[in-house]
DNA sequence: GCCAACGTTGGC
DNA sequence: GCCAACGTTGGC
């Protein structure tokens, strides 16, 4: 089982956005970023992620959940973008700000911390631990 | 709204 | 294949 984190601008596509799809859950698409894209094809069902909010709110906000494994992006003219499908699990019960995350030492390395401009991007068990206990789970 | 960081593009 | 120019992202 491996960990992500996803990323949005609120007022475009947020965590509210996201429960209101249901079970179902949403294309990830959009996503122009070979990284990005990479991640989500190592990305299998059942795998867990963090939705953060950029820009407005700066924090994760919720736990999601992998519910498709990479397939072609809808949305794309080149057939070379995939994305997943997510749906939202449930609110964290307290955001975990990036400015938690700066000053938390188990976090250091945390992509998020040091490479925020990656949409889409990995989380080791180490960091899922420490932001689960920032979020009060 | 600004600007630094980053990725991509295209001319050479 | 290098690198300058450009566009985009996202924190501040």
């Amino acid at each position: 089982m491996a960990y992500w984190l996803f990323k949005s601008e609120p007022d475009v596509f947020g965590w509210d956005d996201l429960v209101a799809r249901g079970e179902a859950g949403e294309e990830w698409d959009g996503v122009r970023n070979y990284q990005a894209r990479n991640f989500m094809r190592a990305m299998k069902t059942g795998d867990l992620g963090l939705f953060y909010h950029s820009n407005i709110g700066k924090e994760a906000v919720g736990i999601v959940e992998v519910v498709a494994e990479a397939h072609p992006d809808s949305t794309a003219d080149d057939p070379k973008w995939d994305c997943v499908d997510i749906r939202a699990v449930k609110p964290l019960p307290r955001p975990v700000t990036l400015d938690q995350a700066k000053q938390e030492p188990a976090l250091k390395d945390m992509v998020l911390v040091n490479n925020s401009r990656l949409s889409v991007q990995p989380v080791t068990d180490a960091e899922w631990a420490a932001i689960r206990k920032l979020a009060g789970l």
